[in-house]
Formats: structure tokens, C-alpha cells, sequence
DNA sequence: TTGATGCATTCCGATATAGGCATATGATGG
DNA sequence: CCATCATATGCCTATATCGGAATGCATCAA
């Protein structure tokens, strides 16, 4: 088979959340429902470039949309970055610990200097 | 000026813990040091595989590697997870209360269909 | 020194974006 | 129906990966 590239970045949250700029939208998001070309101009970026986004946010689920009139006002779901900030917590007793196993592996280290 | 690709991934940790894999070596290197090897094979991936995924990891600073002889142990370095932590737990509150805010989505759904 | 072992790298292919720009769509107001 | 405002898409380019396979490099054992 042939090689395969990297996994699709617009099927998880994850991967939504790498992007900066999907970051700001979202950070954005929670004070509020807002529509497209608002977001753009607060961001400053391009009305389609905050739609390309808001489309992968839309997809993985962070994001919703309602129509109003003329506009679509996209707004927070933020059920889907429970699980990221569950796995990252994971973490958490670790990221405490390692200024001690930082320690030891600079003792390590010097230890390692000293040997050769 | 030409046109921008994607950011690049590999600088910083949103985008390193965004591709599955790595995030298993993480989970893995949660039970201490292992050579590269001893990942690829418990992750099921070939050796040059695993050695691209920590130089990753490496690169934004989520593990550590210590020469061990003929070997390379890597170990965890947590504390670029805490920013991540940090910033998807400003939305907890936001996820807490979204079944509010999907039943009221869910009803505008409704009122809109029965308009039509 | 000669292998063997453990990793890192390089080269190549297929693909997935991110962005820009132009354009198609949709709903609204006249 | 027409012009306009608000968005979504399509097309195209420059890149950035991810993967595999082969290869380069130390280091260690005999």
C-alpha cells in the first residue's frame, strides 16, 4: 500500500485546537455567540479564513451554529474539550514531580562527565 | 508575498499531543525511562517511526533523553502539558454548562422546522 | 578489528492543510 | 426581480508532515 500521510487534522479536537487561530476563535467564543465577519475583523483576519476555521471547529464539534436572518452566529460547545483536558490531566502529578527528576537527571548527567 | 502553509507543528506542544501516537509515547513514558526501541515495539510502530515521533516530543520539550550506554532513554518532562491544562481548563465551565445551551439549541431547532 | 545492536537521518511519495482570491449561495430590503 | 450584505466554497500554491525503506553512526561484545 501506498505511504500514508499525516492523519486528518479536522477529525479531532486535538487537532483543532493546534491551530492558534482556532485557539482566539474559540477564546473568543465564550463571551458569546457571534457571526463570522465579527470574528474575522476582532481577529484580524479574512472573513473566508474565519469561515475555513470555523468549518473545523464546526466538524470536530466545538462549535455551533444558529441561523439568524441573514447572519449565522457561531457559538461555544465546549463539551468536546473535556476529554483533552482529562487526558492532559493525566499529566498533572508529573509536570509537579519534574523539577525533581529534572534534578536527577542533571545529577545523571555529571555523572555520566565524570565517568568518561 | 506567496502563500502560507499550516504552522509549523513540530514547535510547539498543542500540535506535538495532536498526533495519537505521540500521545501514546507520552502516556507510555508515564511509567518511567524506555529506549527507543522498547517503545516501538510496544506501541506496535517501526523503530525509525518511533525515533521521528520523539524527536518531536523532544524538540518542543515534552521528554528528555539520557545516553545510557548503547542505548537513548527517554523520559517525560510534563511541564509543557501545564499550559495546555491551563488553557482548556478556561473552558470548564463552559462544558459544564452546555447541556443548558444545547437544549436551548436544540429547541431553536425545533421552533425553526415547525416555522418552515 | 569485526560484527551486531540501537538509533537517528535522509530520501521519497502521498496527502493534508493554511491562505489568498474570486466566486457561488442565501437571505433581506426595496 | 434586483442589489446588497453575510457567508461558504472552490481553486491554486507553498508547505509541512507522516510513513516506509535504506543507510549512516556510535557503542558494545568477542
Amino acid at each position: 500500500m501506498a505511504a500514508m500521510a499525516r492523519a486528518a487534522t479536522t477529525s479531532d479536537a486535538f487537532n483543532a485546537i493546534a491551530e492558534p487561530q482556532r485557539r482566539d476563535i474559540l477564546a473568543l467564543l465564550r463571551a458569546g455567540e457571534r457571526p463570522v465577519t465579527d470574528l474575522a475583523q476582532e481577529l484580524g483576519m479574512s472573513q473566508p479564513r474565519a469561515s475555513k476555521h470555523l468549518r473545523v471547529l464546526r466538524e470536530v464539534g466545538l462549535v455551533r451554529v444558529r441561523e439568524a436572518g441573514k447572519q449565522r452566529l457561531y457559538g461555544l460547545d465546549a463539551r468536546g474539550l473535556r476529554p483533552i483536558h482529562e487526558w492532559v490531566g493525566g499529566f498533572e502529578r508529573f509536570w509537579n514531580e519534574s523539577f525533581d527528576r529534572l534534578d536527577t537527571y542533571v545529577q545523571d548527567l555529571k555523572q555520566t562527565r565524570q565517568e568518561e
